[in-house]
DNA sequence: GTCTATAGCCCGATAGAC
DNA sequence: GTCTATCGGGCTATAGAC
C-alpha cells in the first residue's frame, strides 16, 4: 500500500473536466486569436465563445497574455517536430522534402488557426515570442541547415541557401492557412479544397526537388 | 476669362497642408495597423502618433474604418501593378519572372508595414476586402494564368499549374516583409540586410525559372 | 470553482465653441 | 480646421461571497 492516497474517483472526474475546459479555452482562444489579432479580442469573446464568464478564464490562466502564450506554443512543438523530421530522414533527401512539405501542408489545413495565431505574433514583431523563436527555432533550423550541407558535401544535393529555402518553404506551406481566404477568393471557390492542397503540393514538390536534388518529375 | 474663378495661392497652400497632414495619418496608421492589427489600434494612438488629436482624424477620414480601407487599397494597387506587368512582358518570360520577384521582393524590403497590414486583413478571412480581391485581383490572376498557358502552348515554357505558382511567389516575397521579425532572428541578425533579400531573389529566381522554363542557372 | 461587483482605464464617435 | 467636453460602452484584472 503507497503512502499516498489514491485519487478518488470524483477527484478523477473533476480533474478531467478541469483538463476538458481549459482545452476548450484554448481551442477558442485561438480561433479568435487568429482571426481578430491579440488585441483585437477580449477576455469575453473567448468567454462567451465556451460558455463561461471571462472570470473563469483568468482562473484558469493567470492573465490574457499567459493564455496567448499556450496558444503561441502549441503551434511551434508541431512545426519544430516537422523540421527535426528532416534530420531524421537524413539518409532520403527526396523523402525527407517530400515529407517536409507534405507535414507542413497538411497541418495548414487540418489547424489553419493555429498557423494564423503564429504568423500574427511574427508580423506584430513577435513581441512575445522572440525569444521562444532564438531559443528553440534558430537551433532546429541550424540543424536542418547542417543536414543540407552535408547533403551537398556527400554530393547527393546541390549546394542550396538552406536557410532561405526553408523560409520558402515556411512562407509558401503556411500561406494556405494564413491566405487562404485570398486563395479561395482567387480560384473561384467558398473554401479551399483537397484538390487545391494537392495541388500545392505537387508544384512544391517539383519546384524543391528540381532545385534541391536537381530533378525534374 | 474662365468663369470659375481661379484658385488662390493661399488655398493652394492650405490644400498642400491638408494633403500633407492626410498623408501623415495615412503614413501612421498603416505602420500601427502593420504591428498591432486593425482591432489593436486606437484612433487615440495614430493621433499621437502624427501629433494631433482623435477628432481631427475624424475630420479627415469619416471613420477609423474608411482610414483603414485607404491604408489597404495603397498596397493593393502596386502589387496588381506588378501583376500586370507580367502580361506587359509577355514576350519574354525570363524577364517577366525575374522582374516580378525582383519588384516584389524590393517592395517587402522598402514597405514593410503596407505588407503587413495587407496580411493581417488576409488573415482575419478579409472581412472588408473580400469584395476588392474578387473585383480587382481574381481578374489580374486570370490574366497572368492565361499569359502561362499562352507561353505553355507556344512552347516556350512547361506547363505550369500557373495559380499556385503565383500563390507561392506572393507567400515567398511577401514573407520577407511579414515574417521579418523571424527570419532575422533565425539568420542572427537585428534586421534584413540587403544580401539577404539578394540571397533570397537568387534562390527565388532559380526555383522559378528550373520549373517554369526547365531552366538551371 | 463559479458567481456578482467594481476599480480604473480606454474606446469610437459626435456636438458645438472658436 | 482644431479644440474641449462628453456620450455610451468595453476593457483587464481583482475582491470577496458562496
Amino acid at each position: 500500500m503507497s503512502t499516498s492516497p489514491p485519487r478518488s474517483a470524483a477527484k478523477e472526474r473533476r480533474s478531467d473536466t478541469r483538463e476538458r475546459l481549459e482545452q476548450e479555452i484554448l481551442e477558442a482562444a485561438k480561433r479568435l486569436f487568429a482571426v481578430r489579432g491579440y488585441g483585437g479580442v477580449s477576455l469575453d469573446h473567448i468567454a462567451r465563445d465556451v460558455g463561461t464568464a471571462k472570470q473563469n478564464l483568468l482562473y484558469y490562466f493567470s492573465s490574457k497574455e499567459a493564455l496567448y502564450r499556450r496558444v503561441l506554443h502549441g503551434v511551434l512543438d508541431v512545426w519544430l517536430s516537422y523540421m527535426a523530421a528532416i534530420a531524421e530522414n537524413a539518409d532520403d533527401p527526396e523523402m525527407a522534402l517530400r515529407k517536409y512539405i507534405a507535414g507542413k501542408l497538411r497541418f495548414s489545413r487540418d489547424h489553419p488557426y493555429d498557423s494564423r495565431v503564429y504568423a500574427n505574433e511574427v508580423i506584430a514583431g513577435a513581441p512575445l515570442f522572440a525569444q521562444e523563436i532564438k531559443d528553440r527555432v534558430l537551433p532546429a533550423l541550424q540543424a536542418d541547415i547542417a543536414v543540407f550541407n552535408r547533403w551537398a558535401e556527400a554530393g547527393v544535393c546541390r549546394p542550396v541557401d538552406a536557410a532561405h529555402l526553408m523560409v520558402v518553404l515556411w512562407a509558401s506551406t503556411q500561406a494556405y492557412a494564413d491566405f487562404a481566404s485570398q486563395i479561395s477568393l482567387v480560384l473561384g471557390k467558398p473554401e479551399l479544397e483537397q484538390q487545391d492542397f494537392a495541388a500545392a503540393e505537387a508544384l512544391l514538390v517539383d519546384m524543391v526537388l528540381r532545385t534541391v536534388l536537381n530533378k525534374p518529375v
